[in-house]
RNA sequence: GGCCCCUUGGUCAAGCGGCUAAGACGUCAGCCUCUCACGCUGAAAACAGGAGUUCGAUUCUCCUAGGGGUCACCA
């Protein structure tokens, strides 16, 4: 029997002489602080990612960061069929993006670090040394089943209402012969390495999850595939393989693999691996009509993460976000600190949901204008520049073009005691800033409907006169206010309440007609200000511009 | 369908056997105010349902329902 399984192992893997004693020796434990954790993400080259990735993302660095261990990247490219060319790029300086830098595995200029090769597809010589180790102990073997036979198979089963798959009396190349199996490997029959799997039917196993707590699920009892025909590992075998060598701690990831632990913990028991702690986190979800369902790339627009670089969502305000859905004391936190970094944080497994939280968008805006109005004004003239080079680049010329006039704007409203906090992302700025430019400008909205035509064309055409680029804030308003009462308009707002009767309006009808003209808007940030930054010349032209179009 | 996870206001959520069941976003009202934004005050709004354990259940147990995940030579 001992026989058997080596002639086997050899015949399928002439060429390995190496054995897993030698890989624990080629990737020895780390020298680590105790309780440093070691963590990864391993992400499929895809070429699309997910917002959903930054929740294992954010988890893993945290935890990695915050024990003094190592956050690595490993690539998991062991599907041909869905390797996306550059993918690996743009998962890299997604990452980036967010703040998530990694100390170990896949770098812009290939590996880094010992635990290597960090891309799967480079990894198969170790895969192999340890599929021939568990051929020889009589713990795989190889499986000429052929697709339409799979399928037959699983036919049978399912009209006998029996779980579907290779497993026991189902698997025909279960226990064959050396000699079979060398007769079919000279025909060139293509086969699959699986799992013979120690699990019975009915077992049940127990585990704890750092997050979900304890769990007993039905233990593994299938022949899963552990090299597919072409001898690259399936997820399940190269992740325990994987994560063992390169000395994972804690395999953060998503809800969804929970159900394939019982397959991953038997692996990493036949292997004879420790295994590694398991967070599973819940799925991102999104109301669907009147009910939930998971973020899809298909569906949702959001689902990608480059639409928030689009949107021009503030990194910051992006990792606010998902921190606070992350730890449910964060906006607490951050409320008694609103200036710390947010890694000053102290995450915690503990405080991590246990269910799936719905998408908010309301929210994220809500994240994003405290985290704006938090920003001087450089700080945001630098980040919309940046935004608006990529995605709105006649905008970033105007912008761009005096730069400092792009500040003065910014610093409307910015230094109050209480900033104003209306900028939600920079995808909005245009609106924002638009009036301040000649070649955008336009009166969008219409005069105030209470005020006469003939009076309104006085206001525009007297405040020509009066309107002086020296005056302060109070003398500004001052000679607004001169202006209303000698129209006939209230030159406080409760005069005109009590008293309507007395006056035509009151002075904030003969501002809103200023706003109207100067800015094409009835909502706008301080009048004075604009028209400082516009400048006398300009102001006074666009009263004039808007005065001729009165018709009385 | 099997197995698994989840279930407090519209949303995110505190709570861990005894509370008028926090807070945040959103909504609404009021105040402030030359518009908007900010800020302030207030309001509406929740323990999925049913059994049990207990002097007492949002909290513990079981059942039901609902939602979600997963059952590949994809990850």
């Amino acid at each position: 029997m001992e026989d058997k399984n080596l002639l086997i192992a050899n015949l399928l893997f002439p060429d390995i002489t190496q054995t897993p004693e030698d890989m624990e020796k080629r990737f020895p434990e780390r020298a680590l602080a105790e309780g440093a954790k070691v963590t990864r993400i391993a992400p499929s080259p895809t070429g699309f990612v997910h917002f959903g990735n930054l929740f294992p993302a954010f988890v893993s660095e945290r935890l990695a960061r915050q024990s003094g261990g190592v956050f690595l990247l490993r690539i998991e490219d062991t599907d041909s069929q869905r390797r996306v060319e550059g993918a690996v790029d743009t998962i890299i300086s997604s990452f980036a993006h967010y703040g998530l830098v990694f100390d170990e595995g896949v770098t812009a200029n290939g590996d880094s670090g010992i635990y290597g090769p960090y891309s799967q597809s480079q990894r198969a010589f170790i895969y192999h040394v340890f599929a021939k180790d568990l051929v020889e102990r009589g713990l795989a073997y190889p499986c000429f089943l052929t697709k339409e036979e799979l399928e037959d198979i699983r036919a049978q089963q399912e009209a006998q209402k029996v779980l579907p798959g290779c497993y026991g009396r189902w698997s025909r190349y279960r226990d064959c012969g050396f000699e079979t199996v060398k007769q079919l490997i000279d025909e060139g029959k293509p086969y699959v390495l699986r799992l013979r799997s120690p699990g019975k039917e009915g077992g049940r196993i127990t585990f704890t999850d750092v997050v979900k707590g304890k769990l007993e699920m039905d233990e593994n009892y299938v022949d899963q595939v552990l090299l597919k025909s072409d001898g690259i590992p399936t997820y399940h075998f190269a992740h325990a393989v994987d994560d063992h060598l390169m000395r994972v701690t804690h395999v953060v990831r998503g809800e969804e693999w929970l159900s394939s632990l019982p397959l991953h913990l038997q692996l990493f028991r036949v292997l004879n691996f420790k295994a590694p702690k398991y967070l599973h986190i819940s799925l991102l979800m999104k109301q669907d009509g009147g009910s939930k369902r998971k973020l899809s790339k298909r569906h949702d627009p959001e689902a990608a993460l480059t639409y928030y670089r689009q949107q021009g969502y503030p990194v910051r305000a992006v990792r606010e976000y998902v921190m606070t859905l992350l730890n449910s004391n964060y906006e607490e936190w951050r409320m008694q600190n609103p200036a710390l970094p947010l890694e000053d944080f102290k995450f915690t497994t503990a405080k991590m949901a246990h269910s799936g939280s719905l998408f908010d968008l309301q929210k994220l805006d809500d994240v994003s204008k405290n985290t704006i109005a938090a920003m001087s004004a450089a700080e945001v003239t630098k980040q919309v520049l940046d935004w608006s080079r990529d995605f709105d680049p006649k905008l970033h010329a105007l912008l761009s073009a005096d730069r400092a006039r792009t500040e003065k704007i910014f610093e409307i409203g910015r230094n109050d005691a209480k900033p104003r906090k209306d900028i939600a992302k920079w995808s909005e700025i245009r609106g924002y800033t638009d009036f301040f430019f000649d070649s955008l400008f336009e009166i969008k909205d219409a005069f105030p409907e209470n005020v006469s035509p003939a009076d309104t064309k006085q206001i525009l055409t007297r405040y020509k006169s009066i309107y002086s680029e020296k005056d302060d804030p109070q003398q500004w308003f001052e000679r607004v206010k001169e202006l209303a009462s000698d129209l006939g308009f209230a030159q406080k707002p409760k005069d005109y309440k009590n008293n309507p009767q007395l006056y035509k309006g009151h002075v904030g009808d003969i501002s809103m007609v200023l706003r109207v003209a100067v800015t094409g808007k009835t909502k706008s940030p301080d009048l004075f200000s604009i028209m400082q930054i516009l400048g006398k010349d300009c102001v006074i032209q666009r009263l004039c511009s808007a005065a001729n179009k009165i018709k009385e």
